[in-house]
DNA sequence: TCAAAAGTGTTTTACCTACACCCATGA
DNA sequence: TCATGGGTGTAGGTAAAACACTTTTGA
């Protein structure tokens, strides 16, 4: 009968898949490896979790060093761990998505030299990726697809200030379809979490759209009333 | 620049948060734990990944070591990889959930002597757990009281046959309030995915109830529309 | 005949869908 | 003045919610 734990070369991961839209494109956040295995191959940002930091703390950290990116709230989506994944041994991965608002920030700069550079590229133009992350980001894409339907979480994308024309055309790549711009529109405001503005957009050559923010004290009691109505 | 993985002394472990009903109850499957740490204490069904196996495998195989159940679909639901969270070093666990139908068995044959046994016990009437074994739970009793709001799965726990009141008190307890009778009716039966039998309730002192059965092909076949459909 | 659960419909309300035209603006 | 997207309402269908009484059966 053991009393202490078997000492298994294994060690774990986190990968991460960040969303982010601009130009009208959604897009994830890569890195070109600089280390094998994979080196030179576009990945997902990932690397191995330390022994004494939480997988949350090491999600944390690990988009920090690889892309320069800090204080980002990522959920857990899937765990990976299927024996070959890695070449190099036994590896299992914690997957981590979060969706965040570019800035107008197109690179970004690694602190680790694990990552040559990190950019965002667009999902409709994905390179192949190192180990089996064309599969993570599959199911991180399933995953905010399926959340968006629910859960108007679109926002995060979007700049602070923003058209309902733009929101709405964020909603149609995610979900890979047209929408009728009444019935959204419609809809948007009847969850009352947009506040109108008192500014429109500028430096369009059509007629200016009114701008909105998004009110996130409304939208946290609109959820948390949803999440207790059990549906 | 490493070519190989360093060897961190840790382990992967599953955890399994299994649901019977049974008696009116809503029941998970503990054991009695025969091993230290923990020895003696009511835990989930959980243990070490080998380094040649998959989660998928291992979570399979660690709940038939551990109760004598065989072949029961489970599915992943959340990776717990806070530092402390076991006392003899870094294990991280994955979390997978299944419902199943009890066939009136109670308790169940570990194969493994690291059970002593294992028994299912009311979600009422749980007694404090191993590790962080309540926390997992709690997340797992959540995320089916999540799915079975969007998807009808209650089934998995009832005998092949059923009445109305019957699937309808398993709803009103998972999701912990009461349900109209005719509406509850109404929409499942709307569904159609339920197959009338010619057959009624016996040995009841009241007027018997129709059985019902699941009709898996009908349910698939919904369920995939509602899938491609994006919502 | 009583107790206990089975079984059954209608109305109201909210939401989703489909659908087309005029408006404001800058170039 | 034209091109471009901004902005608006209504009608029909479907699904959810509220609500109470009669029927059947065995003890």
């Amino acid at each position: 009968m053991e009393t202490v734990l078997p000492k298994f070369e294994s060690v774990f991961s986190i990968d991460c898949v960040i969303f982010g839209f601009d130009e009208g494109e959604l897009k994830i956040l890569l890195i070109e490896r600089n280390v094998e295995p994979f080196k030179d191959w576009w990945a997902l940002p990932g690397y191995l979790v330390e022994q004494d930091e939480s997988i949350d703390d090491a999600a944390e950290r690990i988009l920090y060093e690889l892309t320069g990116l800090r204080d980002i709230y990522m959920d857990q989506f899937y765990t990976f761990g299927d024996v070959g994944r890695h070449p190099q041994g036994r590896v299992v991965t914690v997957a981590y998505y979060a969706m965040i608002r570019l800035n107008g920030i197109k690179e970004l700069k690694p602190v680790s030299s694990y990552a040559r550079r990190a950019v965002w590229v667009s999902i409709n133009d994905l390179p192949k990726l190192a180990f089996d992350h064309s599969k993570i980001f599959e199911k991180g894409f399933d995953k905010i697809r399926n959340k968006i339907s629910y859960q108007p979480i679109a926002f995060e994308l979007l700049p602070e200030k923003f058209t309902l024309t733009q929101l709405q055309h964020l909603y149609e790549v995610i979900l890979n379809k047209k929408l009728d711009k009444r019935n959204f529109r419609k809809k948007m405001l009847n969850y009352g979490i947009l506040k109108e503005l008192d500014e429109k957009q500028k430096g369009v050559s059509y007629r200016a759209a009114k701008l909105y923010k998004f009110d996130r004290r409304k939208y946290t009691k609109l959820f948390q009333n949803e999440l207790s109505f059990g549906k």
